[in-house]
DNA sequence: ACTTGGCACTCACTGCGGCCGAGTGCCAAG
DNA sequence: CTTGGCACTCGGCCGCAGTGAGTGCCAAGT
């Protein structure tokens, strides 16, 4: 009862400074919101909360703003994930059926995800390692070198050229092409290169320099490529916020650039279904230290294609940003799972 | 004589002001450069240029800072380009010579150019159109769908997944693989198209509409969507100069999301070999009036494969940034157009 | 005809002092 | 445990004067 009006108080806070981004205060909390109390009382559960380290004052005589773990308890304990609109919903839909292939979409995505939650929002191209092979293509473009052309269940193609240390024909390419897919052909892309390394007991002997080589080296290569490419979208965003500019903002940007990073924030959150939230020194990155991720995976079954995400400053609208990520993700994810 | 020293004090101007960002005085222009006379000849000097409209002051009893019109004139008849360093030409040589394939090029190009300007960069992809077909592969990958495969010359992969109205098997595939191969290896992406549309009648009948339908339209589609990719890096660059911020640099920010806008400031500055300024207003884009863009196309010969180039506040180091953007340029051209 | 030193003037910027008011903490009464 | 009262704090907001860089103009010098 009393621990129950204290999170209400939190509770208070947090969406009143997420509103207004001004230290809040006991006389107009307890006004806004009908909390029932006083406002001194409402003092006194502020005193205890920041005692605990969910709030803290900003300088002394002003009102109170949520800390790190502050803003942590109000995802874990106290939002609720709000509902989309009917018209957000049908935005989405229509929005994201015009895409015409696989750039298409995860460009829509990221560009729709940047507008719903006006944040910026980074989707990561569906992962190699959890699709299987649809077809490899083989084909010669010199007497020493050959373009191998791999796609996928998702509608992704990868294309990669190699050099041969052996002079190729189209013949030998021919040969590669059919032994290639008859092995991997529906597999799983992930287990590919052993695949290849297992298989040139049971062919033709004079193929296998090229398939252990050349097309192990290069399907090996792919795989670990597998997560290389990202989308980014609504950087302008990030001014929306009076961040302590200049010094702040060059240090985010920098960080969304490093391809590292970013795959560390979304990609590390790959359970389809759960949104999962990193806030502020969570984050693990000490340029986004006063910033929050919202990510998930997105994708069918319990193996994720990617992830998706937005980064924002910590006084951002939870709920609302956690509804619209999950949403866009289980579009995306129905998208390519079906096709 | 008398023109000679204005246009001299002109470019001490911009010289100081670009270093400084503050408005300059008469005092400190005399002292600085050394131009043989005193404070009041330079201040009548400029208040004749600022009659003439090459700079003007903020406010009243302030310094003067150069205006568009003032930039040009200083890039056009008093810049050189600054050569750059050994050091430098070495670091561009060796960054790029890194690079294992075009994507990789590119983002190597791009990042390189935002460090060495300290700027925004921009890199097109080399564009589909001045490139020459290497190879076309075609794919079953279903009873009524064909993957197209088109490599260039200048290594860039393209594909595309077409639903055929007709069913298609390995066989059909197989042969208008050889005859697309026959009419258009070596021939210039951008008259694919029409080659195509020629070629119906040379052969036989039964693949007729294949070759129209569904090549056609996939060429065309391709040629269509030539230019679509760019990259970017360096975008933290601009919290470096301090545009009046949080509005401004929303709106360039914003500007810098738009394929459009980038494609029309970097790609109408294709001629190999001459950089290209835009300052101010001269780029046609509201939101980056108060930026200048620095750009050239890459690529051998007179056509150019793409653009690239950077985009900084006016008042920026306009020889250094031309003499890289150049220099970046010619070297990425050579890459491309050896290989 | 141009250059130069002198001079009065403008005006952004800075630092200072005082006021204001939202907000706090504490306390005693309910 | 809640509440109203009360003294206290302190950041933000004037208004003010002082400062100095910079200008424009003018009359004298070359």
């Amino acid at each position: 009862m009393l621990e129950d009006r204290r999170l209400e108080v939190l509770r208070a806070i947090v969406e009143d400074f997420v509103l207004s981004n001004e230290p809040v205060g006991s006389k107009a909390l307890a006004e806004r919101h009908n909390l029932g109390v006083s406002p001194a009382t409402v003092r006194n559960d502020m005193s205890a909360l920041e005692e605990e380290g969910y709030i803290t004052q900003p300088h002394t005589s002003a009102g109170r703003i949520p800390t790190d773990k502050g803003y942590r308890l109000f995802v874990d304990r106290l939002s609720g994930v709000k509902p989309l609109s009917r018209a957000e919903r049908r935005a989405i839909q229509s929005f994201l059926e015009g895409a015409v292939d696989l750039d298409d979409v995860v460009r829509r995505s990221v560009r729709l995800l940047a507008q719903l939650t006006r944040q910026v929002a980074v989707v990561q191209y569906p992962s190699l390692s959890s699709s299987s092979i649809r077809h490899i293509e083989v084909v010669t473009l010199g007497p020493y070198r050959l373009l191998m052309v791999l796609i996928t269940d998702t509608g992704r193609v990868e294309q990669r050229i190699v050099d041969s240390l052996v002079p190729v024909d189209d013949e030998v390419a021919g040969e590669l092409r059919s032994v290639l897919n008859c092995a991997l052909a529906g597999r799983r892309l992930v287990d590919a290169p052993d695949i290849v390394a297992a298989l040139p007991d049971s062919t033709r002997s004079e193929l296998r320099p090229y398939l252990t080589t050349v097309a192990g080296a290069v399907l090996e290569s792919l795989v670990e490529r597998q997560e290389e490419r990202i989308a980014m979208a609504g950087t302008a965003n990030l001014t929306r916020s009076p961040v302590d500019f200049a010094d702040s903002l060059r240090s985010i940007l920098e960080a969304l650039e490093e391809q590292v990073v970013l795959m560390k924030l979304i990609g590390s959150a790959r359970e389809t279904g759960t949104v999962t939230v990193r806030i502020g020194r969570e984050t693990d990155v000490d340029a986004l230290r006063s910033t929050a991720v919202v990510a998930t995976g997105y994708g069918r079954g319990p193996f994720a294609l990617g992830g998706m995400g937005v980064l924002g400053p910590m006084r951002m609208d939870y709920p609302g940003t956690m509804a619209a990520v999950r949403a866009v993700a289980k579009y995306v994810g129905e998208l390519l799972g079906a096709d």
